[in-house]
RNA sequence: UGGGCUAUCGCCAAAUGGUAAGGCAACGGACUCUGACUCCGUCAUUUCAAGGUUCGAAUCCUUGUAGCCCAGCCA
């Protein structure tokens, strides 16, 4: 009995390996480097978050929930001449919203200001860092290239006294920005570029976002990050790859400045995405080519054009859970967030009729002037979430892809002699149609069953296809908004000039839709509808426009496709 | 002979010397009140390459190859 119940709870425990990052924790508090976890999130308030940063913020903060730790909120602002306080914000805000709780930490590294200029001075007295005046042409020359070797700095020698007379002034605002800077005296002839005497604090006349004009000297970031790490008591500070030929100069600083239990610097690959525009420089020209309509565009993978998607917090956690943490550089296929948020919403959410392309479907046999209500399930799969009602009448709106006059083989929807249901509704069989002079459907005409009434466990037949539908008299009409990847999937991100190989309906406004009258007006309404392979949400952006945000979730290439 | 890092299926990714997990995608089939979902099945005799060590190698050694990062007073 008892070796049963451990038989299945052994079946029932997921067997999950342990990221990379998770074993050099493991070991670290195995071999009691540290008692705890604590970790960071340090963005520099200089731009939106991207689904890059998501990866970043639900590491770190999964790994200290996790644990059993705590993570920190903290704004790496020490160069005012980049930061602006509106980001500070929105950043703050993105991060809420994917559900990392910083709880009390929120801090700012320019609150350090102070410490870091002691820990400067420390330096300085312990002779290993010295006030230069070479310009920032000499300091580049100086400093060698990848292949040699760099040469000694002429005021690497200064005396103590004078390099502590020097950054004094400094600190005083004696000097032009540029004209002269400190330098941690490493090695000039290290092969790796960042120990060759990097300069760790510079003059910028500038004011502050936080601490205004206290400062006209700001530390560098290979100088700064170290210290704030430390005065947080953060124990693994995790960044992407890039850093990885900083970390001898992290570890130097925080052994230099005597840190107890100094935190450790741990690297992981950044994530890409395919079929998006990530790149900076390329969302600017799109934004100023008017080509989106700024950064939380629902094309672009802000957090914030994310959210207007229709993109769910646990969605993005699931997504980045998925991806898994490596030092390899890889890009995600964006399927695999569409998966994610499918999974996400599937259940949670209602599904409602919307018709998006609208063809008019006459019921012969059904009295006119006659209107009956019917119980709609929000969501088939989940009954909790309950039922609305529809209004059915004579004349409904259908899809036009739903009918076919000339049907392929296969095609399992409305054609000539064919019947389907209407979702929630009767089984139809279509008795004929209406063109107009240029040979376009504008009528189908159909006959219902009244014994075939949905939930009336009729079960004498079968049908292949069911078509959604809204009633003509009392839906809503409404603009829809269609976003695909800005990127064609196909062809890649550039083209061969280098040009972005962009998506010709990335964006289109359908402005002929209806949805069924549950729905109209509640913007709120937090609704999706999986129109056959994709779903709309409700345009997060409220103040912008009544429209609604279709978003084609599932790829069309899952679905039935239409010969040409 | 600058330095650092990486390489396992179309895409992510596990395996820590014991005989290549898993997910996404794709493809069959069943089911279906949306061709979705769900279910069931298929999908790496081989881990960048070539040698070597070993009873045994994706894992260790050697030599190559390819990709990424570094010469901001940015982070």
């Amino acid at each position: 009995m008892e070796n049963k119940d451990v038989m299945e709870h052994t079946e029932v425990k997921e067997v999950v390996s342990r990221n990379f990052i998770e074993q050099e924790i493991d070991k670290d508090l195995a071999e009691g480097v540290y008692d705890t976890v604590h970790t960071r999130f340090p963005p520099e308030p200089n731009g939106y978050l991207h689904i890059g940063h998501a990866k970043s913020i639900l590491l770190n903060y999964g790994l200290a929930q996790q644990y059993g730790g705590k993570f920190n909120m903290r704004f790496d602002d020490t160069n005012p001449t980049k930061e602006k306080i509106e980001f500070v914000e929105s950043i703050k805000a993105d991060i809420q919203w994917l559900g990392a709780d910083w709880e009390d930490r929120l801090f700012f590294a320019s609150d350090y200001f102070d410490e870091m200029y002691e820990g400067a001075v420390k330096l300085i007295k312990k002779g290993k860092a010295y006030v230069s005046d070479l310009s920032p042409e000499q300091i580049r020359e100086y400093r060698g290239t990848l292949k040699e070797p760099g040469k000694k700095d002429p005021y690497s020698d200064r005396s103590i006294e004078e390099n502590l007379e020097l950054f004094e002034n400094m600190k005083n605002g004696m000097y032009e920005d540029g004209s002269k800077v400190l330098r941690a005296k490493i090695d000039m002839t290290s092969p790796n570029i960042n120990m060759r005497d990097p300069i760790i604090y510079r003059v910028a006349h500038m004011t502050h976002h936080n601490t205004g004009d206290k400062w006209c000297i700001y530390p560098m970031y290979d100088f700064a990050h170290p210290i704030e790490d430390a005065i947080e008591g953060i124990t693994h500070s995790i960044c992407t790859l890039e850093f990885e030929d900083h970390r001898p100069l992290y570890d130097w600083v925080v052994r230099e400045l005597e840190y107890q239990n100094p935190p450790r610097q741990i690297e992981f690959a950044k994530m890409y995405l395919t079929n998006v525009v990530t790149g900076k420089r390329y969302i600017k020209k799109l934004v100023e080519d008017k080509i989106v309509d700024g950064w939380d565009d629902p094309r672009l993978v802000s957090i914030a054009a994310l959210r207007r998607r229709g993109f769910t917090p646990e969605s993005i956690k699931r997504f980045v859970e998925l991806c898994g943490v490596s030092k390899a550089n890889s890009s995600a296929e964006y399927a695999m967030l569409e998966y994610c948020v499918r999974e996400d919403l599937k259940l949670k959410k209602s599904r409602m009729m919307a018709v998006l392309d609208p063809i008019k479907l006459v019921i012969d046999n059904y009295p006119e002037g006659q209107t009956e209500m019917l119980d709609a399930a929000n969501n088939m799969e989940n009954p909790e979430l309950g039922s609305h009602q529809v209004p059915f009448e004579r004349e409904l709106y259908i899809e036009r892809e739903d009918f076919m006059e000339e049907p392929p083989k296969k095609y399992f929807r409305l054609f000539p002699g064919n019947e389907v249901r209407l979702m929630h509704a009767y089984f139809v069989k279509c008795t004929g149609f209406e063109k107009d002079e240029n040979g376009n459907v504008t009528v189908v005409h159909c006959t219902y069953d009244p014994a075939t009434k949905a939930g009336s466990g009729f079960s004498e037949r079968k049908v292949k296809g069911t078509i959604h539908w809204v009633p003509v008299s009392q839906a809503v009409k409404a603009t829809v908004r269609l976003y695909e990847n800005l990127i064609d999937e196909e062809k890649g991100v550039y083209n061969e000039d280098g040009s972005l190989n962009l998506n010709p309906n990335s964006l289109q406004v359908l402005d002929n839709c209806y949805i069924e009258p549950a729905i109209a007006g509640a913007k709120a309404y937090d609704s999706f509808q999986f129109v056959r392979n994709g779903f709309f949400a409700v345009d997060y952006k409220d103040s912008k426009e009544d429209a609604l945000v279709f978003n084609r979730i599932v790829s069309l290439k899952s679905s039935f496709k239409l010969p040409k």
